[in-house]
DNA sequence: CTGAAAGCGCTTACAG
DNA sequence: CTGAAAGCGCTTACAG
């Protein structure tokens, strides 16, 4: 379609190694020759084909990201997921193939086995994730946001859910509740590997018990009609409780509406606390005290690792798994 | 990395085009050879590589999609285009390269003068859209969703605002209701030139005089924690008003907790209609009757015709501009 | 500082 | 029904 380097040096009255070297500042390029270089790539309107050049470099400057759209997951905050992944991955000079798959193993092995991408991202990563298998065998460095069973040549970044859960408990211990009632993800998310869901309802369970806490633990809703009737139902049953702990992004984006409609006041009638993104809060206006799951952080630190991988191929770094501590944000909504 | 076509052509004991013409089964070979051709293929785990094909067949069977995020609009909504484009695109066996890019016009002309996509799908379409002309010079095929003022070149998919305007306001009408309230999108969004708010409305003042129903337009909150303040004193200022229509996602997710908050009953105190889609309204559990904005149909048909472009180069098909006719879906939320 | 040439891994007229 | 060869548009040793 375009013009290509043959165009450009032969405007330019020079070879096309010397347009390519040109482009690439891998070797000096006399003043003179690069003025005219350029000036033809500008009067042409010249720009590289990708194709010619991943196949003469074996470097495509394009990323794989791989999601899963799961019925029982919260669609809004996945979002904040990708936009952190593309803004970062082109800031480094990479685009982004998005991968929505229903086959995520299928999938991975076409993008990768064709040589689409240099790399790849891997978001809701599960406990026993099947796309890992084919990642070993695929030999394409691969970043990863949620903590697998086997981290094992991937670099992985994750929110330490155990330690959010501690520290809520000792948040709401050290206010003195005495009985608190945590709400986690659906049912789903647990059976289908979600390690997230368990890190944390374990961590928390654990450490009420610790403390000397009454914690229980409720399934949340994966359908959000049935949001309000569960939220109550959990509610109900536990009379004495004056906390409550919300790890699931449908019931909290819910919650000022059924604790409305319940006429419940917070923190006056109930302390709440929950574990989502800043934006999140915003985009729903959540008044409440939470843990920050920094999707725009843990999406960044993914893409960096993958890039500096990349770019330093056969480096000395060893494959990093880091859980990223939690951070309460105190919105008053727990006394 | 892989196995090439050469290594296939060998382990077969034909020669590189004939494995290429079985692969792409424009030429019938013998059973026989096509038997040992498969088997090689399956024994070496051959992909073909895909910017060698993309440099030799001058198609990339990739697709860009353009999205741009502003902070004034409401991102959950967003989601259900981009899932409905990838897996069409899918379905018709092209790849989604995801350009987030704040600088539009830049980054479609760097996807499409170096070849990375055989066309392009942009999204949040302005009504004077600086990508617009970028996408003329680039002679490459592309599909909106969203209605611009110059459609040419271009297929085109977009809600009939218009009609969903006079649909809605009928409906009210027919209902009885003498005043009308209605929110519409942000101002920055009409002033960014965001054609929806100003079709949507300009209808419905139109159809509201026309029926002689009076009828205030008001401009929604793009920051939601202002919406619960914004919305209440909407309400306060048409006390006589007994019917809410309202024209934005993040007031209309708002909502329930907003009027619960305020005690208003609905459809008892206030009928309330809105626009959205009904993968919108499930998500947020919200139960007003609305007019489905259908972005699956959107994104799909506008991904189909992008395709169909892409497959009959050449071919007879005159670009098109299909405004979508708005469904209603009674929900009981007026009367 | 610069050029001629090989090579990346495919597809597709051209020939038989 | 099949093969040898040119070509897609780049990059990069190799040579000077």
């Amino acid at each position: 379609m375009g013009p290509t380097i043959a165009d450009v040096a032969r405007v330019a009255g020079v070879s096309r190694s010397t347009v390519s070297y040109a482009l690439s500042g891998k070797r000096s390029i006399s003043g003179e020759t690069r003025q005219r270089i350029f000036d033809a790539i500008r009067d042409l309107g010249f720009t590289a084909n990708a194709g010619a050049r991943a196949l003469a470099t074996r470097r495509t400057m394009v990323l794989g990201l791989l999601m899963q759209f799961e019925p029982d997951e919260f669609a809004p905050a996945m979002l904040q997921y990708v936009m952190a992944v593309t803004e970062t991955a082109r800031r480094k000079g990479y685009d982004i193939l998005l991968v929505t798959d229903h086959d995520g193993p299928a999938a991975l092995r076409r993008i990768t086995d064709s040589g689409m991408v240099d790399g790849v991202v891997l978001l809701d990563v599960l406990h026993d994730d099947p796309r890992l298998p084919v990642l070993r065998e695929a030999h394409r460095p691969a970043a990863t946001v949620g903590l697998p069973a086997d981290t094992e040549g991937l670099d992985v970044y994750d929110l330490d859910f155990g330690a959010a859960a501690r520290q809520i408990v000792d948040h709401l211990r050290d206010l003195g509740h005495p009985e608190i009632v945590l709400i986690t993800p659906p049912r789903p998310v647990f059976s289908r590997g979600g390690a997230y869901s368990w890190r944390f309802r374990d961590a928390a369970v654990e450490q009420a018990a610790r403390r000397g806490v009454r914690l229980t633990a409720h399934y949340g809703e994966a359908d959000p009609s049935r949001i309000p009737a569960t939220v109550g139902a959990v509610l109900d049953a536990h009379p004495q409780a004056t906390a409550l702990i919300v790890h699931n992004d449908a019931t909290a984006a819910m919650l000022p509406a059924v604790l409305g409609a319940r006429g419940v006041a917070v923190p006056g009638d109930l302390s709440v606390i929950s574990l989502y993104s800043a934006d999140f809060a915003r985009t729903f206006s959540l008044p409440y005290t939470f843990v920050e799951s920094a999707p725009g952080l843990l999406g960044r630190s993914a893409v960096e690792a993958l890039v500096h991988r990349l770019d330093h191929p056969g480096g000395p770094d060893r494959p990093v798994t880091r859980l990223v501590a939690p951070h309460l944000i105190d919105r008053g909504s727990t006394r």
